[in-house]
DNA sequence: TGTTAGCACTCAGGGGCGTCGAGTGCTAAC
DNA sequence: GTTAGCACTCGACGCCCCTGAGTGCTAACA
């Protein structure tokens, strides 16, 4: 592939990207200075067909990019789109806000994507089962229940209601508390040994009592992991881009959007991988392939924290997308780091 | 109004609910059993139509309601459509599950009307600073920091990261949590009278410990308040009604649903009322004048909790949702006792 | 040999037009 | 008061034609 070639390429993208139309020799001769005919241009892009970089909806009217064509794109001739400053001032000043819990860091983290990149964004959040258990406590609700508040190294902070068993008394709860913080100290919540249990067990004489306590462990396990921990955001933005004017099309992916397992899988399957594209034929889920994902992953000392992800038509502004998200990555490190995640 | 032109209308309104399409006089005569031949029908449609309560899209192509008609006929000719035993059980279910935390109630309670009416549900919670302050307990979470818990006897559980200033301990906090309770005691958040702050100050001697206090007390009310009160659901049910083929139309609403200030007037405005139809032009707000509100209050004890809405097209299944606003409302003021509410 | 101009061809979209079906309103008969 | 009949209206649909944008091919040009 010569350099002419590649330019006609990137002309054909950005003009695609930026006006949803195919589009045709002449308007690329007029639009870019490539120094070439309106007719030099076109066998050049009948050679990108024959290599697959473009597609033809029918004969005659333009060429619009295959997935090979995006991908040689974003591998190659894409230049990284700087943010704005006004774009950095608004994301700077929400994080900068203040000190906040760590489920609405997730929640605005997807709508600010979403707001710049108008289109759907995903932040998968560190799973709180993986992280380490720092802390439960009790307080006293009334005679029959009391609330059990659970911390993590990661800053999560969870409270659940829990009934006690008739008969014992928060005292009794908090006697409670002690011996499961004693056993479970530094214990990832999801791998929690079988030691552990079997020292809570012989510390807490009290049947009742012990049932109690495995009650409130798997409580406060539960829940959170199987429905909050996918942030979804920008599906009123989804529905600026063209690609979205018939009713079906919305309907389709937003059904797609229910099926929250469905989307972990797809994140967690770029787990690691740093910043990544995946261009509409090359997602492995039939329903999106006519959408990108484009998912970077957060760290915090080298350790994996969680993704996060622009799902959008293939015609997205990847650039954009991705320093975006680069951008973004760095702010969600730092307010994990300061909300008390210790690795 | 003659007992025929009722049924006359009460048949055009059935079905242009069922069928969404403009309805014709002999539509009417095949379907309802009148007794009297498609020329008649016509006669008292056109009869209709001058007291106000059909109208022409443009002269032949059948009738539809107006909210005149509509609110006549939901005054007046509609039968409250009963819930299906799937549908009961489906919610009895849910609710029935166990002990959850507030919020979560609230969410799902929009889900499930969204689900049954295909239309987007309201649900504004009880405002956790209009109930009385339980009590506010702090966990130690690093020797900055520590987590503030707010207990209210509305049942509501919030907990908050706060700074410690330098120089405070945990115990400072703790003492202050001590202070906060004696002083705050049974007062209702939004209502916390100056004497009780003058008694804080008087017994936080230290002025900076005073200020943490003060802004523990105010982060604790301030955020919920704005942000998490007001639920919502069904913009992806919605989708499926005719009235939105077209996404422009789409738009606009989701546009009014991201104005959570303006939900929350408009529902705030039917406050108290049991439960109540808007329909069409009666709505204030111009951009619904093409849709319909069914709200429903919901209290213990006699006292007003919440709210809870149905909002979709004025061709809108009236009496389903009238029936299981009412259903849910048994099912909310039931489980807000249980949460722990205690007027 | 690569580039360009010219030309015939294709296709989608929009406007104009006739047809069909559903529905009305009016009138006259029952 | 009710109904049948009839002329009329209007939207939806399909058809046709035209236009504009674009292609592919060929022949001429540098």
């Amino acid at each position: 592939m010569d350099e002419r070639k590649q330019r006609v390429l990137q002309a054909v993208v950005q003009d695609y990207i930026e006006s949803a139309e195919p589009v045709g020799s002449r308007t690329i001769a007029r639009r870019h200075d490539l120094g070439v005919s309106p007719a030099t241009i076109r066998n050049e892009m009948a050679d990108l067909e024959m290599l697959g970089y473009l597609e033809h909806i029918h004969t005659s009217s333009g060429r619009i990019p295959s997935s090979k064509g995006y991908r040689f794109y974003v591998d190659g001739l894409m230049q990284p789109t700087q943010l704005s400053d006004e774009e950095k001032t608004q994301i700077d000043r929400w994080y900068r806000a203040r000190v906040k819990r760590i489920e609405e860091v997730f929640q605005e983290t997807a709508r600010l994507i979403s707001h710049v990149t108008k289109n759907v964004a995903l932040v998968l959040a560190p799973q709180m089962t993986k992280s380490a258990f720092r802390c439960l406590q009790f307080l006293p609700l009334d005679d029959r229940r009391s609330v059990a508040v659970l911390m993590t190294d990661a800053g999560f902070i969870e409270n659940r209601i829990v009934a006690m068993p008739s008969g014992a008394s928060f005292e009794d709860f908090q006697r409670m508390a002690r011996v499961i913080n004693d056993c479970l100290a530094g214990c990832t919540l999801d791998a929690i040994p079988k030691a552990a249990y079997r020292k809570i067990r012989s510390e807490i004489s009290d049947e009742e009592l012990y049932e109690a306590a495995l009650d409130v462990i798997s409580r406060a396990l539960d829940d959170r992991e199987g429905r909050d921990r996918l942030y979804l955001g920008g599906t009123r933005e989804m529905l600026s881009q063209p690609e979205f004017r018939d009713v079906e099309r919305v309907k389709e992916i937003l059904l797609m959007l229910e099926e929250e397992q469905l989307l972990k899988e797809i994140l967690s399957a770029h787990l690691g991988d740093g910043l990544r594209v995946t261009i509409g034929q090359e997602n492995d889920y039939k329903g999106i392939q006519d959408c990108s994902i484009v998912t970077a992953t957060y760290h915090l000392d080298g350790e994996l924290l969680g993704t996060i992800a622009v799902l959008g038509p293939t015609r997205m502004e990847y650039g954009k997308a991705m320093s975006l998200l680069g951008y973004m990555n760095e702010h969600l490190s730092d307010v994990v780091r300061r909300l008390g995640w210790q690795g």
